[in-house]
DNA sequence: TCTGGGGTCCTAGGACCC
DNA sequence: TCTGGGGTCCTAGGACCC
């Protein structure tokens, strides 16, 4: 079974089964690719507020008895396991959770997030992977530099190149030669990471949100004008609904376009006031719209609409 | 009928300001 | 008689994450 997009359009998979697995479906791989690889998939489409739900139960399951926890997305987060004793309180975790909501946890304790994160998918589903004090460069020396947080499928293709196959062959190279492969503060990021350094600490406060946005990916490539101001005008307003459900303004709107090669292009503009009308929102995208397809026309296969430069909803004195 | 959607962060150049 | 330096904002693109 797999869940994901259209599979007779243009969706992709955003998870799977372990038998599906098995025939090599993974998330994010289109869902075409996924049926030619298991011809007997089962496609299910994603039902975002059952998952929702399921995640509020998990997480008031666990602040019970973890009071600083820091959610990353729905179904995975970082704990502040303290140093009494990390190891019980994490098994008292994956307890109560099997317990009261019937779902299992993998888990994974270190003493920072990179190793914890990595730990954690060790030993899936349901496992308790423990990386002791000091031990953070033995064990993650050996695994593949792919499954280093922060490397993607295009910094692990350079790696690779340079013959950097595992996250120890990272963790050795000298400042210099990371400098050259990776550089900027990215690769002094990973580099630390690859030996088991990582500062960050954990939220107990979710982050303010810094944009909202909406996309979509059309069933064939769209030339009509008025269908993509249809459609534009629609995210318009999803966006601006979006703003105003949070209480917010923003002052920069951007769109999005991506042709039939995949070629993405993004213009934004940046108003004097913040706004969260639709109208206005609609009228600065379809502008943005307009001089884009004039510099580059072309059928597009995904438009999008964004909002950033977040304030504050105020609401001016009439008197 | 290959390649989703909602995000964050980083880079880099140009404008502008003191 | 060349063309400072540092900081911030804006724009566009790219990499990455779940």
């Amino acid at each position: 079974m797999a869940v994901g997009g259209d599979p007779d359009g243009r969706g992709v998979v955003a998870t799977a089964n372990y038998a599906a697995r098995r025939f090599g479906v993974r998330s994010a791989m289109s869902c075409a690719e996924a049926r030619r690889r298991c011809p007997d998939l089962v496609f299910v489409r994603p039902d975002i507020r059952e998952y929702r739900a399921w995640s509020e139960r998990v997480w008031a399951t666990v602040d019970v008895l973890v009071p600083v926890c820091e959610p990353v997305g729905l179904d995975e987060g970082y704990l502040d396991l303290g140093d009494d004793d990390p190891v019980g309180l994490a098994r008292a975790v994956q307890l109560a959770v099997a317990e009261r909501v019937r779902l299992s946890a993998s888990l994974g304790v270190a003493s920072c997030k990179v190793v914890a994160k990595i730990a954690s998918d060790r030993d899936k589903p349901g496992g308790l992977t423990v990386v002791s004090p000091g031990g953070e460069r033995e064990f993650l020396s050996p695994l593949a530099v792919r499954l280093l947080p922060g490397a993607g499928p295009r910094t692990t293709a350079r790696l690779l190149e340079a013959g950097i196959a595992t996250i120890g062959d990272l963790a050795d190279l000298p400042p210099e030669r990371v400098a050259a492969l990776i550089p900027g503060r990215v690769g002094e990021l990973l580099r630390d990471r690859a030996r088991g350094v990582d500062p960050r600490p954990v939220m107990a406060e979710p982050a303010e949100r810094i944009s909202v946005s909406t996309e979509r990916t059309f069933d064939r490539d769209v030339t009509d004008r008025g269908e993509l101001a249809r459609r534009g005008e629609e995210m318009a307003h999803d966006v601006a609904s979006s703003l105003a459900r949070r209480g917010r303004c923003a002052r920069t709107v951007w769109v999005k376009l991506r042709y039939g090669d995949f070629s993405t292009v993004t213009r934004s503009h940046t108003m004097a006031a913040a706004t969260d009308d639709a109208g206005l929102i609609w009228r600065q995208a379809w502008h943005l719209l307009e001089g884009a397809l004039e510099h580059r026309p072309g059928p597009l296969r995904l438009l999008g609409v964004g909002a950033s430069g977040l304030s504050e909803q105020h609401q001016l004195a009439l008197f």
